[in-house]
DNA sequence: ACATCGATGTGCT
DNA sequence: GCACATCGATGTG
């Protein structure tokens, strides 16, 4: 992990251009950074899950459903997909080229910068329930409707280089019981042992990563 | 670990 | 009109 300091370095738009399966492994470690009147705030990503397209039940855009919601998954790898569930705001990367609807969640991160400032947006709530789950980290980083398609290679929100984690683990996704034979897809991925994943799953597996 | 309830837009009919 | 959702907070055991 690197020192504190608040020079984030965009990541540039080409990294999200692989596959949506190594993009959902790859933003483990990276840095989601939102800048806001108030401050900036920002997070190490600890916890992704990708969702693949016309052919993923639990994917929004199963059976290529493209509507006023959806839209932006049909556009270029990059723009940030946000949709409203109940009353949180759930933040997406955009992944796939144009008319390839894939989309990798963000479930949790872990804080990096403006911890005070995601404290007064998360109430009462402390420790890794600041921004352990998908719901909690866009309300710690303000994360709005607001920012539905905004390229994430730049100020107000994007995503930083980070840090390389040395272990990742695989496992089913997260709230998608009614999907079909798709509850059963590893697509979820965590930074072994990092205390701020939002659920604490059996595991499928384990990678060692490589280093860079 | 499990249960329940909140609360609101979206997408379909 | 209406079912339902990539969830969270709080409660009980």
């Amino acid at each position: 992990m690197k020192d504190h300091q608040t020079d984030f370095q965009p990541v540039h738009r080409q990294f999200f251009s692989q596959p949506t399966l190594s993009l959902a492994k790859a933003l483990l470690g990276t840095v989601l950074v939102k800048v806001d009147p108030e401050g900036i705030t920002a997070g190490y990503i600890v916890e992704t899950e990708a969702y693949m397209g016309p052919d993923d039940q639990a994917a929004h855009s199963y059976q290529n459903r493209r509507t006023k919601r959806t839209e932006i998954m049909y556009h270029q790898y990059g723009f940030a997909y946000i949709y409203r569930m109940h009353t949180h705001c759930l933040f997406n990367v955009v992944s796939g080229g144009e008319d390839s609807p894939e989309a990798v969640l963000v479930r949790a991160l872990e804080p990096f910068e403006g911890l005070a400032i995601m404290q007064t947006r998360r109430g009462s709530q402390k420790g890794v329930d600041l921004t352990n789950g998908p719901g909690k980290l866009t309300k710690a980083l303000n994360i709005t409707m607001a920012d539905y398609g905004h390229l994430l290679t730049k100020s107000p929100l994007f995503i930083a280089t980070g840090y390389h984690p040395t272990r990742v683990s695989i496992g089913k996704r997260i709230g998608i019981e009614n999907s079909g034979e798709a509850v059963d897809y590893p697509w979820r991925f965590w930074i072994t042992d990092n205390p701020y994943v939002s659920r604490h799953q059996k595991t499928e597996s384990i990678e060692e990563q490589e280093r860079p």
